[in-house]
DNA sequence: TTGTTCTTATGACCTACTCATAAATACGAT
DNA sequence: ATCGTATTTATGAGTAGGTCATAAGAACAA
């Protein structure tokens, strides 16, 4: 039988510590877990997360492309509206807390409004944003998006994002294509 | 006299090539301007360019802060207005390519606005964004920005970014002030 | 006490560098 | 053509932050 009880609590405590944040190298977490880095590097094998550097480069990476995520979709009709759930745990937060930066929820709307006109890229041409409350770290965010005009290349696009059936936020984006997907 | 031709036209390149695409390591960047790897890292040197991990790490760090970046600050009034110039190097593009997805003109503009107000943290409450011409990575952006308004808690900021005289971008803020800087 | 799981330590190897040094090469000016 | 300087390339040592294999020690459950 597996011991289990101090092993897993400690990995459980190293994800939440890596997730928060993911520049700790292995004798920081060793110190915070109060066990020899040799443990350490064991425990993030087991858990099947990568080193330092790596996973510096993966959130290099993604932010090379932006936020770039249309979160879990729940329903989609393209060039017409969708829903998705959104994640929001990595999302840029203010200094330590766990407030969401505007420019994050702006970025989660224009890629949805870019998703559901099937567009790559397009031009936003105009935003106009409302940001209605405040969006906490780990919030469970509802976004709907719809078309509500075509025009040409024009369209306009809605999204507007709620938390408990609150409206949190809400985003009309003017684009223009550039470029179709799969096309 | 310095040589010049070869070398300064070469490093030229580096710079293009590094800030097309920062996650190059030095061999990839030699084969590319077919030299040899310690030319390559004495370029760097001379110009002052950080090594991959570091570059990489950069980037990474500024994603978890979102655009954390005023640019080089040429001018500033507190609760006024400001210049700053931006380097557009590290922003998010499309796929591949070099023009600069909106959210990241959003992050910057969001960004000034809040640090002309002395806020740390500030809501955004209501965004109006223009973008009138494509940027592209590198470009060299001129951006002004102005406080409005002021009334209570609330500031109703403008930006207003430019390329060669050339306004690019235009976004209005109406900002709620959270928490004041060194108060 | 024994058997098993966990933890820690050790040493070899890796990548993508830096830094110092030296040799080779290129080119401009005389 | 040759000298002097700039530039390029190579070499070897050292670094951080790891991987991987191996082994010894500690903790605990039966």
């Amino acid at each position: 039988m597996v011991r289990t009880e101090k092993k897993r609590s400690r990995q459980e405590r190293l994800v939440r510590e890596i997730g928060k944040n993911p520049f700790l190298k292995d004798d920081e977490l060793a110190k915070r877990l109060k066990v020899s880095v040799a443990t350490v590097r064991l425990d993030r094998t087991e858990l099947g997360i990568g080193e330092y550097r790596e996973r510096v480069r993966d959130v290099a990476k993604t932010k090379a492309n932006g936020v770039n995520d249309c979160g879990e979709v729940l329903d989609f009709n393209m060039y017409h509206d969708g829903i998705s759930v959104l994640n929001t745990l990595d999302a840029a937060v203010f200094d330590g807390g766990t407030v969401i930066k505007g420019q994050a929820m702006y970025g989660y709307a224009e890629n949805l409004a870019m998703s559901v006109i099937n567009a790559r890229s397009a031009l936003v041409r105009v935003a106009n944003i409302k940001y209605l409350k405040e969006v906490h770290r780990g919030d469970r965010l509802v976004a709907k998006y719809e078309v509500m005009r075509i025009k040409n290349n024009e369209y306009v696009v809605w999204v507007r994002i709620k938390k408990d059936m609150t409206e949190m936020f809400r985003a009309k984006f003017n684009l223009s294509v550039m470029d179709e997907r799969d096309s």
